[in-house]
DNA sequence: CCGGGCATGTAACGCGTTACATGATTCG
DNA sequence: CGAATCATGTAACGCGTTACATGCCCGG
């Protein structure tokens, strides 16, 4: 979808489909190197894409068009999440307040990384104003909104982690003095 | 990490395993069904993991506690990015801007039904008070940041969508009199 | 003329999902 | 006693990544 994507945009070869996924698709979507040139035989088996003649440009065919309309119109299948960093601020009391704090700090970093990086995006996209603008403004928005909630939340939760624990060890220990259960039998 | 992380809170059966990562870590991880049990054969070889005798719930060895702490403080990797939403919406003129308001309707939908079932999760978690709960609360409040950030983009975007087109070919056609050039040839 | 980017592939490997298979226990 | 749930696996298959391999072309 993201190669027949690319190609209705323009005829490029396989090098720019892979430069124009990581460039332009990079902040929602990525291809990975060796599963371009498979897919682009794959299509042109299937008589979707074409090229004019050998060391051409690649080109989306008629019947490309339509299967790319069906493969946008199919229900976007959900992938199981696999957040690390999750799973590390989860079980964060074995890793310590410490190692927790540099993971949101790290969290925050990137976060206004992306946003520096999106606002570079958006500077270029909004100058355009072709047909398909609107669109790429609304998953340009997306990748906003979402980076400024990373970065609320690290903020927020960096604040959280310093202000109940003073001391590092704070949080391991039982800080209710009447309270011996600790909560391993639930 | 995962299956050795529920085996840190309390000694439990595979399928409990299963059950206690779909259910409480299941708003950002996810392991699927077949998985598990080699997983913790494959733990269990290393002495990671022990049971008491057959039919015993697993639990977690000194061994055990040692390979989670080296394994929550190894540095995340990022997954790369695969966005089926973001990329029906990029090339959402292709698409229609009707189906494109309906994939922003189910996505506005879907995260209000998220930060129902986090609001649950939250209620449950702020009750128990125990040395993890803070942990539990960060991973559950980046969950409802997201979940947010989700909401307002989708309205957001539902706004910008119905605002620059009054009937459903005005984004398909140009609507700028004076230009015939349109951006394929970037 | 030589180094780096353009351009096109391929092959191995691993990981993870899906589906299948089976038995025990519990509850109505 | 039958159905549903608990519980433990296995095997096939596919997908995708990583790494490797090769040649062309252009600019310094």
């Amino acid at each position: 979808m993201a190669v027949l994507g690319a190609l209705s945009v323009a005829p490029m070869t396989g090098y720019a489909v892979r430069e124009a996924i990581r460039d332009v698709l990079g902040h929602f979507w990525s291809e990975s190197f060796g599963q371009i040139y498979p897919t682009l035989a794959a299509l042109e088996e299937r008589e979707l894409v074409r090229r004019a003649d050998r060391a051409a440009p690649y080109e989306l065919t008629a019947r490309g068009e339509v299967r790319l309309r069906e493969l946008l119109a199919e229900p976007a299948q959900r992938v199981p999440p696999r957040n690390g960093l999750m799973l590390r601020l989860f079980f964060g009391r074995q890793l310590g307040p410490d190692a927790c704090r540099q993971l949101l700090l790290d969290a925050k970093a990137e976060a206004e990384e992306q946003l520096a990086r999106l606002a570079a995006v958006r500077a270029v996209v909004a100058a355009e104003d072709g047909p398909d603008t609107p669109y790429a403004l609304i998953t340009l928005s997306a990748g906003e909104h979402t980076a400024r909630a990373a970065l609320a939340w690290a903020e927020e939760s960096l604040a959280a982690l310093l202000g109940s624990s003073e001391s590092d060890a704070a949080l391991s220990r039982a800080d209710r003095p009447g309270a011996a259960q600790s909560g391993e039998e639930s």
